[in-house]
RNA sequence: GUGUCCGUAGCUCAGCUGGAUAGAGCAACGGCCUUCUAAGCCGUGGGUCGGGGGUUCGAAUCCCUUCGGGCACGCCA
């Protein structure tokens, strides 16, 4: 379905032309004065240069022309040269009544969908998800979804951090405390038990106390380098302590993803893209791209255009090893090798930002991915407390997220308990509901790449710009239907009427802004003109449902009418929450 | 030092492809429940959009400059 601005600025142009105007100057926009206007158009003052006359003149002409139009009730050429116009009430709801009949509510799908992968999430195996996680996995999850309904195919990898050091210093560590195991004995030549020698809750013990460890005993961490060593080159009891350590951090991870309505399509890792790594190199070195700098590989990555230096993009360290970029760079190689997408996003702490610049660069300039391939960083800010600075525990440590969502989960069956009687099970569960939405939504709702402050009362009070607020909107409108349906209400055959009062035009005009928010807040990759959209969207129809009794309006076929037009706006929060990555419960 | 992002009401944030009186929310104050969930709605007060200069008929928005802050800048990930 057309956006309604397209078929607005349609109409505009059409009256430009017949007043002898070119049609470029029609673009028509939603007002900034809601007092004078529901959309304005600002050509005229535009145009007057152009054709030399004034402004007015020109908007006075093309007025007269668009009052012939059907679409408009009213059209106003004002003082400098501003056309304003409101939308006939016939138009409004035949657009609405379009909507509605539509399953994906006029939002149509791409015309050239498009494979995108998007990596997010990131967390270390071994190590629990903290805040510093969180942004990355709730703004990840949006964009896929919001991609998906965009009718892309949209692949979400969590991409592990499961390589590097972190592993060889948990088996020694594991060797420390259990030498006996199959997997230290070199001469072991029968299966690996299936069952890991540990639990989730021990290795998340044993990393920390090895990594302490190792930055007093350098003995130690020689040996856990050696280990990292013989692990990456293959070593039988190692790789299979790897799986291990693998599978019992990934169930976790899993598990408490889950809790964030957060769902990963690939469970790769940085080890995946190892074995990619000598070809590519070899390749980089054989086209000549690669170069030898102060003993280490690199390849020149500086651009003209450059405003600050890009340093060199280091492939190898003068030991040879390889680094979070050469394993980023493989990953892209992988990549394209396993599901060739068009589009990468990377949702990633914005101060990895050089460091992707340089892998993009190195990875167009090796030829590693097509020239046409996107690649795009989403750089996020810091979540921080209530002092501006990075959110920590009271004692000031790290955050567990598990421990965050619990927080605000209690916090919300206080407010639960405190509003009206509920059965426990039921607020308890209605509570994580209501948490997630506190918690997504007050991250969603500030633009990503900005920080932001992390502020339990205020993201689950139900007033203001919050989830709560949308959910308990949602909930509102679930209970009118509800009960119009109990009293044998039926509408499935009725349509919208035109409105009879300004709310209802008001929630009308807001409705039909839908498919133009979704594909731009997609195009921007920008969640928090979703959450922006249906906070208004709400506002509109709380104001609407005080100002009109609609189950007690006496009309049956208004009655009607104004249960399609909540059915519709339920539909269009409750498609934008889900976006979004959280629901709405029943009651509230 | 270089680069980059940011600075909008007491607080948290929108707005930034230039447009008409700069918007919300919170907090403060004042109203509205025998009637669909008051976790709501309505109203009042609160701003030289960090400062200065420029481009323009018009600047929070574009350019320059200055102050203040965050962050990044070759062998960590």
């Amino acid at each position: 379905m057309k956006k309604i601005l397209d078929l607005l600025t349609q109409e505009t142009a059409k009256a430009f032309a017949a007043a002898g105007y070119d049609e470029k100057y029609a673009r028509v926009s939603l007002s900034n004065r809601p007092d004078l206007c529901e959309y304005q158009c600002n050509g005229a003052m535009a145009a007057a240069k152009e054709y030399h006359k004034a402004p007015a003149m020109i908007a006075d002409a093309v007025t007269e022309e668009l009052r012939k139009s059907s679409v408009f009730e009213d059209v106003q050429a004002v003082k400098p040269g501003f056309i304003n116009m409101k939308l006939a009430p016939e138009f409004l709801c035949g657009y609405l009544n379009d909507m509605e009949k539509d399953e994906r509510m006029g939002c149509d799908r791409t015309e050239h969908p498009e494979t995108i992968l998007i990596d997010y999430g990131g967390p270390n195996v071994a190590k629990p998800l903290h805040v510093g996680h969180l942004r990355s996995a709730i703004i990840g999850e949006s964009i896929k979804r919001m991609g998906r309904f965009m009718g892309h195919h949209v692949i979400g990898d969590v991409h592990l951090g499961d390589w590097g050091l972190q592993m060889g210093l948990i088996i020694v560590e594991l060797k420390e405390r259990q030498p006996d195991l199959p997997y230290f004995d070199e001469s072991y030549e029968g299966e690996y038990p299936a069952e890991a020698p540990f639990t989730i809750a021990e290795l998340e013990e044993i990393y920390p106390t090895a990594s302490a460890r190792s930055k007093e005993d350098e003995a130690y961490k020689e040996e856990a380098m050696q280990a990292t060593y013989e692990l990456q080159h293959g070593r039988r009891g190692y790789q299979a302590l790897l799986q291990h350590i693998l599978n019992v951090s990934v169930t976790d991870l899993k598990r408490n993803y889950a809790n964030l309505n957060v769902e990963f399509d690939l469970w790769k890792g940085e080890s995946d893209a190892q074995p990619y790594i000598p070809a590519m190199v070899q390749e980089m070195k054989d086209k000549g791209y690669a170069y030898e700098s102060d003993g280490a590989l690199v390849v020149d990555v500086k651009e003209d255009t450059d405003t600050k230096e890009v340093p060199p993009c280091m492939i190898l360290k003068s030991d040879g090893a390889s680094l979070y970029t050469t394993t980023d760079l493989a990953t892209l190689v992988e990549r394209r090798k396993l599901y060739d997408p068009d589009e990468i996003i990377y949702v990633v702490d914005k101060r990895q930002e050089m460091h992707f610049i340089q892998v993009f660069r190195c990875a167009k300039k090796c030829g590693i991915v097509k020239e046409e391939t996107k690649l795009r960083f989403l750089g996020f800010g810091t979540m921080n407390g209530k002092d501006g600075k990075p959110f920590k525990t009271r004692e000031g440590g790290v955050m567990r997220l598990e421990y965050l969502i619990k927080d605000i989960d209690e916090e919300m069956l206080k407010k639960i308990q405190a509003s009206r009687p509920m059965e426990e099970a039921e607020a308890e569960e209605t509570a994580k509901i209501v948490g997630l939405s506190a918690l997504k939504y007050g991250d969603l709702s500030n633009q990503a790449s900005k920080d932001y402050i992390f502020d339990v009362d205020r993201f689950t009070s139900s007033e203001g710009n919050t989830g709560p607020y949308i959910l308990y909107t949602i909930v509102r409108i679930k209970s009118i239907l509800k009960k119009y349906q109990e009293e044998g209400g039926n509408a499935e055959d009725a349509r919208i009427l035109p409105c009879q009062n300004e709310s209802e035009k008001a929630l009308m005009l807001e409705l039909t802004k839908f498919n133009g928010v979704m594909e731009n807040a997609f195009e921007e990759i920008a969640p928090h003109k979703i959450c922006a959209y249906i906070y208004d969207l709400a506002n509109a129809f709380n104001k609407f449902y005080h100002e009109t009794k609609i189950l007690g309006t006496e009309d049956e076929t208004m009655q009607k009418s104004r249960i399609r037009l909540l059915t519709l706006t339920r539909r269009v929060l409750e498609t934008c929450i889900d976006v979004l990555g959280f629901e709405a419960p029943e009651r509230m």
